[in-house]
DNA sequence: GTCCATGCAAACCTTTTGCATAGTA
DNA sequence: TACTATGCAAAAGGTTTGCATGGAC
């Protein structure tokens, strides 16, 4: 896991294996607090840049859900894929669909551009929310 | 075009007028330059308030296209569409395509879920932007 | 030893909010 | 009059940055 071209220094290890070892669509903060059970002292400002440089050299995405922060994901060999989120959990489903990827570039295409990236976001909710009606209680 | 059931005053007047005969997808920002084209006064607080509740009652739409900004679109009477967006120089265009949301509803019930609403971005190069290498030059 | 990464705190940007004042019905 | 909207400026939430220090090679 050190091909990717990075300075290796203790902070970033952790925080680079805290983020591939959890997985999902981590934010910032949330990776943070990962990081800080193992190293109390690491800054939150380190977490950002590690995360951007990760961004940067393609082993994660940065991905913006609406909620007013940014997630990562691993993106180190995954296929692309979009996401299915439900409203009332929050649960984040991903799916990869060729058709309609298929279908987005004829789009493009008859609009004269060429896609270099796209995003597709499904709201609504999931099976257990609509079998609860609700988010899941905390009690319980 | 007072339909909606707001208290009128001439701060939001001039904000919903300036909204709609501008069109496009708007940050409060820009929204709020026009406007003080007519009124030097309104402050942004007064846009963004006005912005959230045309936002609640329907007739706008909040968008976020990743640039770290609230974009707003009016939504009176308009169809569902998803947009294409030109990486080089932010020209935004907009889409429906039936097939792609019938293909998005069949993934979703695939996974047991309900859509309520979704958002698809497509992003690239524009025609013009594939012509000339890059973004209009602001000189000439 | 050189240079880059880190921590800290301040700065930033967008958006929200508290409060006194002004305006609407 | 009663109640809501406005303006201002402060606060908030997420993210970035300047700078002195510490660590990697």
């Amino acid at each position: 896991m050190a091909q990717h071209g990075l300075k290796s220094t203790r902070q970033r290890s952790l925080i680079i294996d805290t983020f591939f070892a959890v997985g999902g669509h981590l934010s910032v903060e949330e990776l943070w607090n990962k990081v800080r059970e193992q190293d109390t002292k690491v800054s939150v400002a380190t977490v950002y840049r590690t995360m951007k440089l990760l961004n940067e050299c393609g082993l994660a995405h940065a991905r913006n859900f609406g909620d007013g922060q940014t997630r990562y994901e691993a993106a180190a060999g995954r296929e692309h894929h979009d996401h299915l989120i439900c409203t009332s959990c929050g649960t984040i489903v991903e799916f990869e669909n060729d058709r309609i990827e298929t279908l987005q570039d004829a789009v493009a295409r008859k609009h004269g551009f060429t896609v270099t990236s796209h995003k597709m976001e499904l709201y609504g909710l999931c099976r257990e929310c609509q079998i609860r009606g609700g988010p899941p209680t905390t009690e319980a």
